[in-house]
This record gives structure tokens, C-alpha cells and sequence, in this order.
DNA sequence: GTTGAGCGTT
């Protein structure tokens, strides 16, 4: 049997790699390996089901059809699949509020200091070529999506905001602050974005003053906010209790939020970037590591 | 030729 090329790819979405295969027709793990550092064999998808290699020592065995006849992907062990938790694939964005002389180039030009791009479009108007003042961006990287979603842009001279299209909430601190019950007096704040810091970007923490038995933190990535929830962790000592910044409320306790300015009205309100600032008391303590980029006024209904 | 909340001719 002669040496042939399979196609590989980490995911199953991922551009795939030609690998070689030996003399015998397998394909070595180290072969593998080489390109996915932690793979431990190989699946494909046969009619919507997945379906995995046979492992020999350190040889991946073909299918009896042969290699040629599917896409493979890489199988990682368990403890990794948990630990790494497997990102997001990129969506496009749509990007709110384009100055009207503003092209796809300009956009290209801004967006790329976050990131590489896949896609640029600036929407025109058909027979006057007219722009809409809005278009769509796509990253290849998740985290620059990230970083885009979690700020606002000034291109050409305006504020434009980048969004997930038709989400309500793209992006909104909601999904991406929590509650911090059962807080102690000797938690600083600094001491909570160092803690939570290892589990992903923090771009704010509030503390209470005078002191209050919780505080909020606000991830960059909502997941790493969501996964937080409803977990204790222990904190200098403290054990601390997670939960969603919003939680569902019976009347009196609601309203005794919204005492604190805690929560939502629904009435449309003018608040500064970054948007956390709506929700707490001027005299609060805010600490922030994410790049802020002004503190224009930003109206927003919700 | 204008405009400023929205959601993409393919």
C-alpha cells in the first residue's frame, strides 16, 4: 500500500490538514500529533452519526472504505474536552451606526486591530450605492469577537456598536455580571479580581461602600460568567456564594432592589460606558482593566 | 442632494 494524504482537522468545523499515512495504511498518532499536540485518535461522521477510529498501539486504522472516503476530525481525552472549554465558532456581528461616508475598507482598517477578519460588508442602498450605515463583520478569532462585543467603537467620527444580529441582548453586561453573596468586609475588591481573574477577563468588580454581604464582578466572556453560577468558592478564607446578577424576584425584594438601583426599571435611560456604572450608586467602588475607551453618554433602551 | 433606529439584494 502506497503512502496517501487524509484529511484532518481539529473540530469538526476547522479547515482541515493533509496528514501522510505509513507504508501499512495507518496513520501514526505522532503524525497526528504533530499538528493537534493533544489528539488521542480520530472520528468521522457516517450519515449524521459519529463514528471513531480503531486505535492500534500508535496506529489509527483506516475505514473499510478507506481514508478517502470521509473528513476526519480529532478526538481529545476527556479531561481536556472539560478543562479546555471548546470555544465558540465565530458569528458574524453587525456593526451599528456607520458614519454614512464610511466604506468597507475604513471598517476593515478598525476592526482588524482586533483581530483577523473573515468578512467585511457595509450595506448600500442598490441604486444609489448609498451606505446604510451599518454593516457586518466576522472574526476568525474568538476573543477579538469578544473584545469587539464588549465595547463600542469610534470609526470615521461616530460611536458605533457592535452586535450579534437580531440578539436583544448582545453583549449586555447581564449575562455577564454575577452576584457575589455572603461577601465578608476583609474582600477587597482588588482580592476578587485577582481570584476570578483566573477564570476569565474581569472588565469590572463592584463592591458596596458602606459595606454591603455581596459585591458583582463582570467577566468578558458570559460564559465564563454563566458557568460561575450557582457554585461557592472560597476566597481569602470566605466561602462565597455565586449567582446571576439578575435573579428573579418576588415583589419585595424586587422593589428593595430597585431601591439599591439594582435593577432595570424598563424606562429608557441615558448612562455612560462602561454600561455597569447605570446600575450601582455614584459613590461605588468600580475598578476596571478592560480598555475604556471614552464616556460619551449611551442611550439605550431595554 | 436629506437620515441615525435597525438587521444582511446575492
Amino acid at each position: 500500500m502506497s503512502i496517501e494524504y487524509v484529511l484532518v482537522s481539529e473540530g469538526e468545523q476547522d479547515e482541515p490538514i493533509e496528514l501522510p499515512t505509513e507504508e501499512d495504511g495507518s496513520l501514526l498518532l505522532s503524525t497526528i500529533a504533530g499538528q493537534y499536540a493533544d489528539a488521542s485518535g480520530l472520528k468521522y461522521r457516517s450519515g449524521g452519526r459519529l463514528r471513531g477510529l480503531r486505535l492500534v498501539e500508535d496506529r489509527v486504522l483506516p475505514p473499510a472504505e478507506g481514508w478517502s472516503a470521509h473528513r476526519y476530525f480529532c478526538a481529545f481525552p476527556r479531561s481536556d474536552t472539560l478543562s479546555e472549554s471548546p470555544r465558540p465558532r465565530c458569528s458574524d456581528l453587525i456593526v451599528l451606526g456607520l458614519p454614512w461616508k464610511t466604506g468597507e475598507d475604513t471598517v476593515r482598517e478598525y476592526f482588524a486591530a482586533f483581530g483577523d477578519l473573515l468578512m467585511v460588508q457595509v450595506k448600500r442602498d442598490m441604486k444609489t450605492g448609498l451606505s446604510k450605515g451599518f454593516g457586518f463583520i466576522k472574526f476568525a478569532d474568538y476573543e477579538a469577537q469578544l473584545i469587539a462585543l464588549g465595547r463600542r467603537h469610534m470609526i470615521d467620527g461616530r460611536w458605533c456598536d457592535v452586535r450579534i444580529p437580531n440578539s436583544k441582548d448582545g453583549g449586555s453586561v447581564a449575562h455577564r455580571k454575577v452576584f457575589v453573596g455572603r461577601c465578608t468586609e476583609s474582600l477587597s475588591a482588588d482580592d476578587l479580581r485577582e481570584y476570578f481573574g483566573a477564570f476569565g477577563q474581569v472588565t469590572d468588580v463592584f463592591v458596596p461602600k458602606p459595606f454591603r454581604a455581596f459585591s458583582f464582578v463582570t467577566f468578558l466572556d458570559p460564559e465564563v460568567a454563566q458557568s460561575l453560577c450557582g457554585q461557592d468558592h472560597i476566597i481569602k478564607g470566605v466561602s462565597v456564594n455565586i449567582s446571576t446578577a439578575s435573579p428573579k424576584q418576588d415583589r419585595s425584594a424586587r422593589s428593595q432592589l430597585l431601591g439599591w438601583g439594582l435593577l432595570d426599571n424598563g424606562a429608557p435611560r441615558v448612562y455612560s460606558w462602561p454600561p455597569d456604572a447605570w446600575q450601582h450608586s455614584a459613590h461605588s467602588a468600580h475598578t476596571h482593566t478592560a480598555p475604556i475607551p471614552d464616556t460619551k453618554p449611551y442611550l439605550k433602551y431595554d
